[in-house]
DNA sequence: CTTAGGG
DNA sequence: CCCTAAG
């Protein structure tokens, strides 16, 4: 058991959190250098914690809070540290090891197998792993001691990566990996044993909440069956039943980001449902507190199991077992609940003062107000100076150091060799040319880029690729020498089998590839789009130019980032970047944000028209779902956090007015 | 460092 | 996406 991990065994390893807030900060509580394993959840229903042992200190049993769980990734806190460590949730994904301490990101497969099999927690246990020294041979010192899988020993997982075989599975193993639930504590609850979702609206609200473990085990099949027609009765009207292969793999690329040559239909469609369940089997919590009762509010989540939720805040477990808003929120919900109880709107109030009193009587569209940023007012008086130009961008620059510690050192150590870099100045037309200074490096630091995805399976597709773009042609701005031989000389090998590379997502054609000798080599279209350094634009197939480093939404990110805003709600991107966005070291929470924003925008454009599954715009980007933008609108409206003049469009009296119990931020918008 | 907004 | 201001 200790003796390290046998090839060809699943484990939950702990994963770099993001690049944005940094691993350590996150993942490694402090002192102890260690983090707990963690087990994803069980049949049970309630378990959201595990006992596992911490090596190498001792074999003592620890308990550990299962707070989220994605497809590939699973979150815990230590459990019964109740504040401290719900801001410290740690990361583990689902990896495979092949042997002498390699690791490969689990395949899509393997994750849905695991999650599926995790229920029978019969036929899995954890081991620690004393191997690190053996899985680490990486410069990250953290990376090393941190280090801690814990297995699942299901060798049948590796079996179920061939499509034309996972056909002739039992249903158990094949159709449950719809449902999510299993995996998540936090669905426990919530699986509906039959019936459509939208019938279920009404009863399920007095359905008795009793764990339905023993009713939902045998129809799991049921379940899935149910689930796809449903899903093609939300109003998105996604129907993968009735998709012709062509169509499901255009759907598939659709989800995923990438084609696919599979044509083995269940295949396709377990996949797309899985990569949409994410979304659509979440339950949301969509209910208002008032006056010491639970208000289900109006809205409705795709499949309408948010009623179940209601449950959860009368049983008496509830509290302790909630998967996501009761943890994470944890000890301050209650107190939020206080808020809202005592009816003393207390968040109203203590905030209201605060604020600056221009702002008092703009109830709904406090906005920031900002006053022209440094980059307008050089602009606009460039433009009209044209012989300060230079030095007074630099010395702007320079007066606002510290903030841009990636511009300084680049400066210092090559001055010369870009001499006069101007671009194009497009502020009214003027054609003034201003230096480039501000521009020399359009990515975001790259902190300990490469350890960082060491984990990701997102990332290592683009780390290889780094790695052979670290020898082609530097393009202008290549002062980045040092990223480049920090590139080189770190061994990409950490993952180094891994054939797909991608983006993390729900998706592996490995299998499917290996199968079928696919015709189509080229699976990943997008990830080169990202290798960094290449910060111009590329052509990109209809003539338009694209910039370079721009990686294309894929659904399942869309899903993600919407299921995170329902958790965290609107406004902690941060947050819900640690945790649902672990696994995408691109994707910084201000891109969330902004993809939000884009959503919303989305959501409610499409809003008049309110039909046609996907939109049929000739949008190079993904065309996202309608149920999808349903969500996105619903969760707005839930979090008030639709403009006026949108609102109007849609509800009437309910607008500014109720903040529910999900918005934990209420005061402030 | 994080979030909000403008570009 | 990028950038910056404001906390």
């Amino acid at each position: 058991m200790w003796d390290g991990l046998k090839v060809n065994t699943l484990a939950w390893v702990p994963a770099r959190a993001s690049r944005s807030t940094g691993y350590a900060k996150h993942a490694k509580p402090s002192g102890k250098g260690l983090k707990k394993p963690v087990y994803a959840g069980d049949r049970t229903g309630k378990l959201s914690t595990v006992n596992v042992p911490i090596y190498p200190h001792n074999t003592q049993a620890h308990s550990v809070h299962v707070v989220e769980c994605y497809m590939e990734t699973v979150v815990a806190v230590e459990e019964g540290e109740g504040n401290k460590q719900v801001a410290d949730p740690v990361v583990y994904q689902l990896a495979r090891v092949v042997g002498d301490g390699i690791y490969i990101p689990a395949t899509n497969d393997e994750v849905m197998n695991a999650e599926d099999l995790i229920d029978h927690k019969s036929s899995l246990h954890f081991v620690l792993d004393n191997s690190q020294t053996a899985v680490c041979t990486s410069n990250d010192d953290t990376f090393d001691q941190d280090f801690m899988p814990i297995v699942c020993e299901l060798e049948d997982i590796l079996k179920l990566e061939d499509p034309s075989t996972q056909e002739e599975k039992s249903d158990a193993v094949v159709d449950t990996t719809v449902d999510l639930s299993k995996l998540n504590p936090q669905f426990e609850e919530v699986a509906p044993s039959e019936s459509t979702p939208l019938d279920q609206s009404g009863d399920k609200k007095q359905a008795d909440p009793v764990p339905e473990s023993a009713e939902s085990e045998p129809s799991i099949s049921t379940v899935c069956d149910s689930w796809k027609p449903d899903f093609s009765k939300l109003k998105g009207e996604i129907c993968l039943d009735n998709l012709s292969v062509k169509e499901l793999q255009a759907t598939f690329k659709a989800t995923f980001g990438r084609e696919t040559s599979v044509k083995d239909k269940q295949w396709l469609k377990r996949r797309i449902s899985m990569g949409l369940s994410n979304s659509c089997d979440v339950s949301i919590t969509t209910f208002n507190i008032e006056n010491n009762e639970v208000k289900k509010d109006k809205l409705e989540d795709c499949n309408n199991k948010d009623e179940n939720r209601n449950k959860d805040l009368t049983r008496p477990e509830g509290r302790n077992v909630g998967g996501d808003d009761k943890i994470l929120a944890g000890q301050s919900q209650n107190i939020q609940m206080e808020d809202h109880l005592s009816g003393s709107s207390k968040n109203m109030q203590s905030d209201a003062p605060k604020r600056p009193i221009a702002f008092e009587d703009d109830s709904q569209g406090n906005k920031r107000v900002r006053k022209p940023t440094r980059r307008y007012i050089e602009e606009a008086s460039e433009s009209d100076s044209r012989d300060y130009s230079g030095r007074q961008v630099s010395s702007v620059r320079s007066s606002g150091n510290g903030s841009r510690t990636r511009v300084k050192p680049i400066h210092n150590i090559q001055p010369v060799r870009r001499p006069l870099v101007t671009r194009q100045d497009s502020l009214g037309g003027s054609g003034v040319e201003i230096p480039y200074v501000s521009r020399i490096r359009r990515g975001r630091p790259r902190e300990n880029f490469m350890s960082l995805m060491r984990f990701q399976p997102c990332g290592i597709g683009m780390a290889t690729r780094l790695v052979n773009k670290a020898h082609d042609g530097h393009d202008p701005q290549s002062d980045n020498d040092v990223e480049n031989q920090e590139l080189k000389a770190t061994p990409t090998t950490k993952w180094p089998l891994q054939p797909e590379p991608g983006e993390n997502e729900q998706y592996s054609e490995q299998s499917a590839d290996i199968n079928n000798n696919s015709d189509e080599g080229h699976v990943d279209s997008y990830a080169d789009v990202d290798s960094d350094e290449n910060i111009l634009t590329v052509p990109t197939a209809k003539g338009g130019m694209r910039r370079k480093h721009h990686r294309p939404w894929t659904l399942s990110e869309v899903v993600k980032l919407v299921e995170g805003v329902s958790r965290h709600g609107a406004g902690r991107w941060s947050e819900i970047k640690r945790i649902a966005f672990a696994t995408c070291p691109h994707r910084t929470s201000v891109d969330l944000k902004d993809k939000w924003r884009n959503l919303l925008r989305a959501s409610f454009a499409q809003l008049p028209a309110e039909k046609g599954v996907q939109n049929s715009k000739k949008h190079s980007s993904i065309p996202i779902p309608a149920p999808i933008l349903l969500r996105v609108r619903e969760l707005a409206e839930m979090q008030s956090q639709v403009s006026p003049d949108l609102r109007a469009v849609k509800f009437d009296g309910h607008s500014g007015t109720g903040r529910n119990a999900n918005d934990i931020r209420s005061g402030f918008l």
